[in-house]
DNA sequence: CCTATTTGACCTAT
DNA sequence: ATAGGTCAAATAGG
């Protein structure tokens, strides 16, 4: 396993080196020609071996992914009633949309010993304190849920503290966002971006890399907030946040980017990395 | 000014 | 009635 994780890190590493070369020689007539299906097959090829380490550090992890309600599509579960109720909201003029308890949408379930990413971008829009839990649960839904209606979600939990700290993310419905990650500005993201070379586990391994394709552009930031505990309001910075850099701009997306045109190079930042099971589903989409 | 987070209110299934 | 999921105003931070 180990050694496959590794001659997949070389290979991947070799297409990120032969990618630069095209961005280099772009100018050249001849790549500005073909370059751009030369770049997408790069793409693909770098995105393949991406996934792949991915795949495989998650299960080298050890990492529990749990499936489940897995029976019904995440297209079956159509979100509860748009509200349509403007009369039974009394105290306030707007109505509100409901949904109901526990994701009825396919979901599934991740927990680790650390804040992993998934390759997505989160907003946060609720906290709850959950009975029984000694830990709040802290609600994500996908950042371009307005923009383009992605209707993901995720949940997350600490369930153990220190020092053998679980985190359990219920992710719930599969992002439509896919092909749209590229319109985000890092800019805003700077303030969720940070990587912990400390924090460097087992389970750690290169994830920066360049997607060239236009059309499959790969999610590169997640804004990802750590549970705390009920009186820190504080949040703790994702340990596992991912820096990928952005195949057009060159910079990285978040707060990296600060330094210019530098972070480019943080192709060998060592990073944790742990995509969710909606990542891989996306990817056999694209494909 | 814009965007993200916080947080109390609201809503609904149980 | 209650727990838990979501909304959106208020707030914070760039």
């Amino acid at each position: 396993m180990e050694s496959a994780i590794q001659e997949l890190l070389r290979g991947r590493d070799f297409t990120c080196q032969l990618k630069l070369l095209f961005t280099a020689d772009s100018n050249r007539s001849f790549l500005a020609r073909e370059g751009g299906c030369a770049e997408d097959l790069v793409g693909k090829i770098l995105s393949t071996f991406t996934h792949t380490i991915s795949f495989l550090s998650t299960t080298a992890a050890a990492t529990t992914t749990a499936n489940v309600d897995s029976s019904d599509d995440a297209s079956a579960g159509p979100r509860k009633s748009e509200s349509s109720s403007a009369d039974n909201s009394s105290s306030k003029a707007f109505s509100r949309k409901k949904r109901k308890t526990a994701p009825s949408q396919q979901s599934w379930i991740k927990e680790s010993p650390t804040l992993v990413d998934d390759g997505y971008a989160w907003r946060k829009y609720g906290q709850k304190t959950i009975l029984k839990s000694e830990f709040s649960r802290h609600y994500y839904r996908c950042t371009h849920k307005l923009e383009y209606k992605c209707p993901a979600t995720k949940q997350v939990q600490m369930i153990q503290d220190e020092p053998n700290s679980i985190y359990r993310t219920t992710y719930s419905a599969h992002h439509t966002c896919n092909n749209h990650f590229r319109t985000l500005h890092p800019s805003s993201h700077d303030q969720n971006f940070q990587v912990d070379p400390v924090h460097d586990s087992g389970s750690s391994h290169l994830i920066s890399f360049n997607n060239i394709n236009n059309n499959n552009i790969t999610p590169f930031l997640t804004s990802f907030s750590a549970p705390s505990a009920p009186v820190a309001k504080q949040q703790h910075e994702s340990l596992g946040d991912v820096a990928m850099c952005h195949p057009q701009t060159g910079n990285l997306p978040a707060a990296a980017s600060s330094g210019g045109e530098d972070d480019y190079d943080m192709l060998s930042s060592l990073v944790d990395i742990d995509f969710d099971q909606e990542f891989f589903d996306w990817v056999g989409t694209t494909r």
